[in-house]
RNA sequence: AGGCGCGUAGCUCAGCUGGUUAGAGCACCACCUCGACAUGGUGGGAGUCGGUGGUUCGAAUCCACUCGCGCCUACCA
């Protein structure tokens, strides 16, 4: 069947894949004592949808998994999705919210089973959406956070870590979200900058019989949150501060609440900011909390967990939202004259990274990993090189992290989640255990209530490499899967989750979870911008695969937005960055560029013009491929035969060549270097074989004999089989439709190209003299191009050449100079060219002249400006040579670099003078 | 406050273990339907490598300082 005349990706994708999946080529089957090669999908949320990030993340790991199995690894790809908790929860909450329904009215059981429903029904989306971009993970084996294997694991480790003193349960101050009313861990608090204020407030000094001068009735106070002033139970200023020394120990009236506070000394208090008093509310802030601590102050927590003013506070401010109890206490304050100054202020505003509500330090009793011991295992593995970092700068973030560590909350007050497995008695005692069962058992009582609490999200997902390969059972999968290979991720989960997977699979199993980390660059618009539905400049993977009309990707990013306000600029922006919409690149084309655009420790701006590029390539391979199947279907491709076929210096030179681009791409994938393997086989295809080898074979092909005519064919079918293989796991589909039309011509077959070797490079093909012999045929060409160009000659005009040279080596180029250079005769001189008015140029030991009529004062004018660039390199190549430190301290090859390239500047000077001479 | 990264052609980026004339894609200009490909071919224009200083025979590359941009971590009430 003939290949139609363009590459049209929407023919393939969808049947190969099928075919692929259904095949069961996606399963580790390289077996027995090959090397192990795993991959763990980072899981992505259950009800979540295919982004940029990760297509792009997606297309390394794809690259990689199908490289070493192609390699003959053993070769796992786990896929699977994530409970995500938090973000799980909000969703179906928003769903519930436009039917008026609050989660807590329809009950745990209820809703819980409504988010499974809802997990059932979206679940498979991105799993569906990672099949359109060709990922060769091993679906059999899919998992899913909440899968009753993986959640059983869960239980065991938080039952071990409890057992081990690892997991405590205590009262402290939390980050606490109010709208969603859980702790979250100090990772999903998002720090903004915010313009706010800072108020000055008097705190009357408690009058004892002396009098004070009005100016000294009490302390000045700073602080941008005036309604945490009702939970004050003191005022700091530093122990060396003069201005306060003498106060210490007196007592403060607290205004609006009449309470008295003691003044007290702490070295948390800067002297030098604001008053240099400082109110101190232990219940609602972290800092104050370890005042309270070492002075042994009371806590009193005056809000409730929706962020209200509790009923521990003046009664006139009870039941009051926190904000509006801010406005009620300001206007209080000034109104009974404390309220000293107002200033505007920036502040680093704490603000939850799902509701962006501002978090509250909240006191309350939550379940915390110890993570000491076990962050100083993370730290050890990536000292010793257990676990690599790729590019390794990322190693100062995962150690800066790691030695800060606090101790990880990893209770949630959610309900969609791995229920904590701890069971209390009537009187409050915590058991521990696997399951009601055994908690009844080790309490020696029946009535226990389980926890009502979940866990982290990520608590589930720190064990990922080692769950979803069936731990705590000693299975085969986890003796041959773990460690793992490598982790591709991005950076912005270092802490949530790569340092968090080091150290429990390090306490768990003994082993690193993964050998390397490659963290990624994170894929921008084309204006460097982050990608969000918000900032409406979101590109679905798939509109750049299957394409999309303007008027569609426009609706498609102004609806559902949470400010409706916005659809104005973002549609004006995508008219703009888009006005023809985007055509259907395809799915290659597609993960192409994101190979090209991987380079490392860098923002990815996303460019549309690249991904057309790319586009273009493919088609350009495909276009090979039609040519070399119109040229040696139905004819000898073999070698086999009465007489050998006669290889010429082309077919030598681009099977050296060969082996040179399959040795970049081997060591590209290596090193983690996809830019650098996808420009490898992108200058091969493009620039060598297309350019230059199917030019050349097309010679060989007319005017060769029968045995030249053989080896051409032969060499044709050859390095394009190969390189389809080298190239198939950045482009699977083009490469998998191509080879199955070429591979039988090279005499191999198989039903797919995702099972086939991986070429490796072999220097015994690599020919020397058949390199630098093309490599003067290019020049000679190119020169002559050149000149053709200069003289303004039509593409259509045939001009007649003479040469002068070695003349056995000319009468080898000519046939292929006469077509390449466009040349009507090619006359071959020995040594010296006639004295003509006709354009020459030097390549070498070889003298070109297109025998032309000529401008001679425009040739004049041309060899004198070459000449005049000669002189500036031979300049230059002298000055260097004639300075002795140059010659004494330059390393020899480079001084004989310099001495040649100055005998050969010489050598083309001599021969353009005489040829200026020359001219009439 | 600390840490990291970036600044190279109009745009997006390679190159940066120091050494030919600093490269590519896109865009631009000119010419061209030639039996693989106009999603193409041939030729061409285009950069004082952010700035200053230093090390060196030699710096886009190494060092110091500096300007501009971005990100991360921590935080002053």
């Amino acid at each position: 069947m003939e290949l139609a005349k363009s590459f049209d990706p929407k023919q393939i994708e969808n049947r190969w894949y099928a075919i692929w999946e259904s095949a069961g080529y996606f399963k580790p089957t390289n077996s027995g004592s090959n090397a192990a090669y795993c991959i763990m999908l980072p899981p992505p949320n259950v009800t979540g949808t295919l982004h940029m990030g990760h297509a792009f993340q997606h297309t390394l790991m794809d690259a990689l998994t199908r490289y070493h199995r192609m390699l003959g690894d053993q070769t796992l790809w786990q896929p699977g999705t994530d409970h995500a908790g938090i973000a799980t929860q909000i969703v179906v909450e928003r769903q519930l919210d436009q039917q008026n329904i609050k989660r807590r009215d329809l009950g745990r059981e209820a809703f819980v089973e409504r988010v499974w429903k809802w997990k059932e029904e979206s679940g498979s989306t991105i799993t569906r959406q990672m099949r359109r971009m060709g990922t060769s993970c091993d679906w059999s084996r899919e998992c899913f956070t909440m899968d009753t294997v993986l959640s059983s694991a869960v239980t065991e480790v938080f039952v071990r870590l409890h057992r081990e003193g690892l997991i405590y349960r205590g009262k402290r101050l939390v980050n606490w979200d109010p709208v969603l009313q859980t702790a979250v861990s100090d990772l999903e608090v998002i720090s903004t900058e915010e313009n706010g204020f800072i108020w000055h407030i008097c705190y009357p000094f408690e009058q004892v019989g002396d009098t004070h001068s009005s100016d000294s009735a009490g302390v000045i106070v700073a602080t941008t949150r005036p309604e945490t002033m009702l939970g004050d139970v003191a005022v700091a200023v530093h122990p060396e501060d003069t201005r306060y020394q003498h106060m210490i120990g007196k007592q403060v009236r607290l205004p609006l609440c009449g309470r008295c506070i003691p003044i007290i000394a702490d070295t948390h208090v800067d002297p030098k900011f604001g008053s240099g008093c400082v109110k101190i509310t232990p219940a609602h802030d972290f800092n104050d909390y370890q005042v309270g601590q070492r002075h042994h102050l009371d806590l009193l927590n005056i809000f409730t967990l929706d962020g209200k003013i509790s009923d521990l506070a003046p009664v006139e401010y009870q039941g009051m939202d926190r904000f509006v109890a801010r406005k009620k206490i300001l206007s209080d304050l000034e109104a009974q004259g404390f309220l000293v100054e107002t200033k505007p202020h920036k502040l680093m505003a704490p603000r939850g990274d799902r509701t962006n509500t501002i978090i509250e330090p909240m006191l309350t009793d939550q379940w915390y990993v110890a993570m000491e011991g076990l962050a100083k295992q993370g730290l050890e593995a990536v000292a010793n090189g257990e676990v690599k970092f790729t590019p390794n700068n990322w190693n100062h973030v995962y150690n800066q992290w790691l030695e800060n560590i606090q101790d990880w909350c990893v209770s949630r007050q959610l309900w969609w989640g791995h229920r904590i497995p701890a069971w209390y008695d009537e009187a409050g005692n915590i058991t521990v255990a696997h399951n009601l069962e055994e908690a009844q058992q080790l309490a020696g009582k029946q009535n226990l209530k389980q926890d009502e609490d979940v866990l982290d999200t990520w608590f589930s997902s720190a064990l990922w490499p080692f769950s979803t390969l069936g731990w705590p059972e000693d299975t085969q999968a986890l003796k041959t899967f773990l460690p793992t290979s490598v982790l591709i991720t991005g950076f912005d989960i270092i802490f949530f989750w790569v340092a968090r997977m080091v150290m429990m699979s390090l306490h768990f199993t003994g082993k690193v979870p993964f050998k390397e980390v490659y963290i990624t660059g994170l894929i921008r618009d084309a204006e460097g911008q982050k990608m969000s539905k918000s900032k409406g400049n979101v590109l679905d993977p798939l509109d750049l695969i299957d394409g999309i009309t303007l008027p569609d990707l426009i609706t498609k990013r102004i609806t559902g937005l949470m400010n409706p306000k916005q659809a104005g600029s973002i549609e004006k922006s995508t008219r703009k960055h888009f006005s023809e919409g985007i055509p259907a690149f395809g799915t290659d084309a597609l993960r192409f560029t994101f190979a090209s655009l991987a380079s490392h420790g860098r923002d990815i701006k996303f460019d549309l013009q690249r991904c057309e590029g790319y586009r273009n390539f493919c088609n350009k391979m495909w276009n090979a491929t039609r040519y070399v199947l119109m040229n040696c279907e139905g004819k000898d491709t073999s070698l086999v035969g009465a007489l050998s076929p006669v290889f010429s210096n082309a077919d030598k030179w681009i099977v050296s060549r060969l082996q040179q681009a399959e040795l970049t791409v081997g060591q590209a994938f290596g090193s983690y270097r996809f830019d650098i393997a996808a420009r490898e086989i992108y200058e091969f295809v493009w620039d060598e074989y297309c350019d230059w080898y199917v030019e050349f074979a097309k010679v060989q092909l007319n005017d060769g004999d029968e045995l030249v005519q053989r080896a051409t064919r032969y060499t044709l079918v050859r390095v394009l089989e190969t390189i389809l293989r080298v190239a198939h796991p950045i482009i699977p589909f083009i490469t998998e439709e191509l080879w199955q039309k070429i591979a039988p011509l090279a005499g191999k077959g198989g039903a797919s190209i995702m099972c086939q070797p991986y070429p490796e490079s072999n220097v015994a093909c690599i020919d020397e003299d058949a390199i630098s012999n093309i490599v003067l045929l290019k020049d000679i060409i190119n020169a002559c191009r050149t000149l053709r160009g200069e003289m303004n000659l039509s593409p259509a005009q045939k001009v007649p050449l003479l040469a002068a040279g070695n003349q056995q080596v000319l009468a080898g180029f000519s046939p292929y100079l006469l077509t390449l250079a466009k040349l009507s005769d090619v006359e071959i001189v020995p040594d010296e060219l006639p004295s003509a008015d006709a354009p020459i140029a030097i390549v070498g030991d070889f003298k070109l002249m297109l025998r032309i009529e000529i401008d001679v004062a425009a040739e004049r004018a041309r060899l004198t400006k070459e000449i005049t660039r000669l002189e500036v390199e031979i300049t230059k190549a002298k000055t260097k040579l004639t300075n002795p430190n140059f010659v004494e301290r330059a390393p020899v090859n480079v001084v004989e670099q310099e001495k040649s390239r100055l005998v050969g500047f010489n050598a083309t000077l001599e021969k353009l003078n005489e040829q200026l001479h020359k001219l009439g």
